[in-house]
Order: structure tokens, then C-alpha cells, then sequence
DNA sequence: GTCAATGCAAACATTTTGCAACTCT
DNA sequence: AGAGTTGCAAAATGTTTGCATTGAC
């Protein structure tokens, strides 16, 4: 889950996140560092409610609106991802794991596989150009059972 | 948005809720006959709140808490599939229109542009051996910006 | 007649917003 | 100094639930 932080991924998400901010006038207040640094933190896929326990838990006092506010931020500047599972809620992971990737859910476990996506990428390409679409991202979900579940 | 129904349309669907319902000893009443026939009528993608107020339009009353109850029934029959674009609400559409497609998202206008999901399926199975996982569906959806809008 | 379904309102969970106090730059 | 940010609580959104009544089989 958490994991000792290289702190080459660090700085580069930190210019990230500080360009991004002074390009719009944006402040680099200590708030927004403190939630960056505890994205960075979770390896796995995180929601909002679980930044603002584990903050609390060590002791770094942030108000919810403030995770809500910054989030969206995050994920503009490109430091963070939204993907989301068919639930209702909003999970994000940060983009400086593993490289491109998309997900299998297992519908036993709940498990989510990680795969990497540059297949899924060519295919997006192609069926774009079909559509005269210009392809910005994508998301690849597959549900299944995963090899433990059966 | 709404389009003139096959019955053969309206056929097979309740065909497959009645069966579906009839196997679980749950009923068959008038408000769950009158959502699947507003279900059927919308051919692009619907939410609950939608279907609500068309059907208030059209003179029929029915519950809220009746269409939260009651999509997950159709969902679970085949009459309707999840489809979820990236925002909080659930959003569906009915499975008898075109054949299994994809999506892609205009950022710009919203527009949803479907498209044949073959090559996605394909592409699914291959990454799902690739895992030992075995999969059941997927969902393939592109963001971007589409030529209406460039 | 029985068991499930409905309607309604209240409860819920998640996210957003208004506003006064505060803090980066 | 000033514009943007924070925290808090209230509001908004979308969905679920409890319960008395109604309706399908």
C-alpha cells in the first residue's frame, strides 16, 4: 500500500505540480504539498475519504473541502489519474507507478489486475482515425474472474 | 432520442425480463412493464432521473425509489447494460439497438460517438489469457475531441 | 392468501459551495 | 496589499432504505 518514496518521483512531481500552479497563478500552499506527498504515498488506487484518514492518522490536519479542491488539480496537472470502477465513487492513482496501464476487475475478489495498455493505445488510435476522433486518453476495463478466484 | 419501436423490439426484451423474473419468483407489475417500454424508447444513453421525468411527461407516475429498484433487475436480465462516462451518476442504455460497441467522449460538445467493439473484444481476450484471468466484459472508452469540434 | 412491490419520506454517501478568516507571492 | 486558499458547516446530488399499503400470482 504505502512504500518508501523514491525522492527522484517526488521532485518530478513536485516541478509538475508547481509549474502547473504558478502557469495559472495558482498557490503552492503547504495544504497542497502535504496531499501530494500522501498521493505519492499510496501505490494502490486511493479516494478522497482515505487521503483525509491516513492524513489525520499521521497527524496532518486538512479539511475535506481541500482534498475535493485539490484533486482535480492534481489530476490536470497530470500527477494524478482518475479511474473509476463502476462504482459511484471517484478513485485516482498517481501516474508515477508502473507505466501506462488499464485494469481487470475480478467480480469475485475485487482484485484489480494491472495491464499494460499499449496495445489498448494502438487500438484507441486506430478506431479514432476511423472516426476522425483525435484521442486525448482512454480507459480499458475488463471484468472477469481473476486466476486465484477460480 | 426517442425512435419509433420495433414490437419485435419490445418482444424479445420482455420476453427476457418476464423469463428472468418469472425464475426468480419476483413479479411482473405494470410500473416494471412501463420502464421497460420507456427503457426501449430512449435509444441513446439514459439515467434514472431522465426516465423519471419522460415518463411524468407521458402521463404515467411511478416512484423514483420503483426506477433505482428497477434498473439493476433490467441490468441483471441483459435488457440494460452499465455504461458510465467518468461522472458520479449511473448512466445505462438498452441492448437492442446497434450490436456490442465502445465509446468515445467528446471533451468538447460531450458527444458520445459509438463505436463496434470487436477489435476491444479481441484485444480483451488476449490480455485476459495474458493474466490467466477469464473474462466476462469489458468497457473500451476513448476521450478526446471529435471532427465537428477541431 | 401470500409474498413481493410500490410510494413516500427519511436516511445516506459523496461531493460541492458560501463565506469569513487566513496565507502565499 | 491582494488574490487565491482554507476550514467549517450547510447545501446539493444521486441513490438507498424502512415501513405501511397495494397488487401480482
Amino acid at each position: 500500500m504505502a512504500r518508501t518514496l523514491s525522492s527522484d518521483v517526488i521532485d518530478r512531481a513536485e516541478a509538475m505540480f508547481r509549474e502547473y500552479l504558478r502557469s495559472r497563478a495558482l498557490k503552492y500552499t503547504s495544504e497542497r504539498r502535504t496531499l501530494l506527498l500522501e498521493v505519492l504515498r499510496n501505490n494502490e488506487h486511493f479516494e478522497a475519504e482515505q487521503l483525509l484518514i491516513s492524513m489525520r492518522h499521521a497527524g496532518k490536519r486538512i479539511a475535506k473541502a481541500t482534498i475535493y479542491r485539490t484533486l482535480p488539480l492534481l489530476v490536470d496537472c497530470g500527477v494524478v489519474k482518475q479511474v473509476q470502477f463502476g462504482e459511484k465513487l471517484a478513485r485516482y492513482e498517481h501516474t508515477f507507478g508502473q507505466g501506462p496501464h488499464d485494469h481487470m476487475i475480478c467480480l469475485r475478489c475485487r482484485r484489480v489486475i494491472e495491464f499494460d495498455s499499449a496495445a489498448a493505445a494502438r487500438l484507441r488510435e486506430t478506431e479514432a482515425a476511423r472516426h476522425r476522433f483525435t484521442a486525448h486518453s482512454h480507459r480499458f476495463q475488463i471484468w472477469g474472474v481473476c486466476s486465484q478466484c477460480r
